[in-house]
DNA sequence: GCCAACGTTGGC
DNA sequence: GCCAACGTTGGC
């Protein structure tokens, strides 16, 4: 059963740009519980993720990704050297966990979070809930084709 | 740059 | 186990 995702990533430290000419990438520097716990038992292969650029004008979803490798030890939770280094985790028990993914298609028009509020089908999104600052968060198949859909997605390349 | 909301840390 | 202090996120 394909599951749908947010994952969130500043536009000036990783855009969705990069992750196309990068091919895929690994999701690293998740120091966050519950975004840990999905990317180490939820995600799986597959799994659509709406890719949203957060700290710009405006806040918005730019392209839709895919899960290509599942929850496995974040490594730069036990180099010394990084910023995300944790003392506690170890490769034989790592505290941290990241997925890889990849690209599938850029939006052909943004869907700004503005957008997004003002969708009546979009209103239960966790992404407009206020406080909510989660970096992954789940999403509904009926929200996700909806944002797709807002943005000009092919729906073939989502099936 | 501000600040609300939330998560984490650490003293007790 | 409580909770104050602190750090971070992220829109505005």
């Amino acid at each position: 059963m394909v599951k749908y995702w947010l994952m969130k990533s500043e536009l000036d430290v990783y855009p969705y740009a990069q992750l196309v000419a990068d091919g895929k990438t690994h999701w690293d520097g998740v120091r966050n519980y519950q975004a840990r716990n999905m990317m180490r038992d939820e995600m799986k292969v597959g799994d659509f993720i709406l890719y949203y650029h957060s700290n710009c004008k405006p806040p918005h979803i730019a392209g839709i990704a895919k899960v290509c490798n599942e929850g496995y030890g974040d490594f730069t939770s036990w180099d010394s050297s990084s910023k995300y280094f944790d003392e506690k985790s170890t490769p034989e028990n790592p505290r941290w966990f990241m997925v890889d993914i990849e690209p599938v298609c850029e939006l052909e028009n943004i869907v700004s979070l503005d957008a997004v509020r003002q969708e009546e089908a979009l209103a239960d999104m966790l992404l407009i809930r206020r406080g909510q600052r989660l970096s992954i968060q789940p999403v509904q198949e009926n929200e996700f084709r909806h944002i797709c859909n807002m943005g000009g997605v092919d729906p073939s390349i989502v099936e």
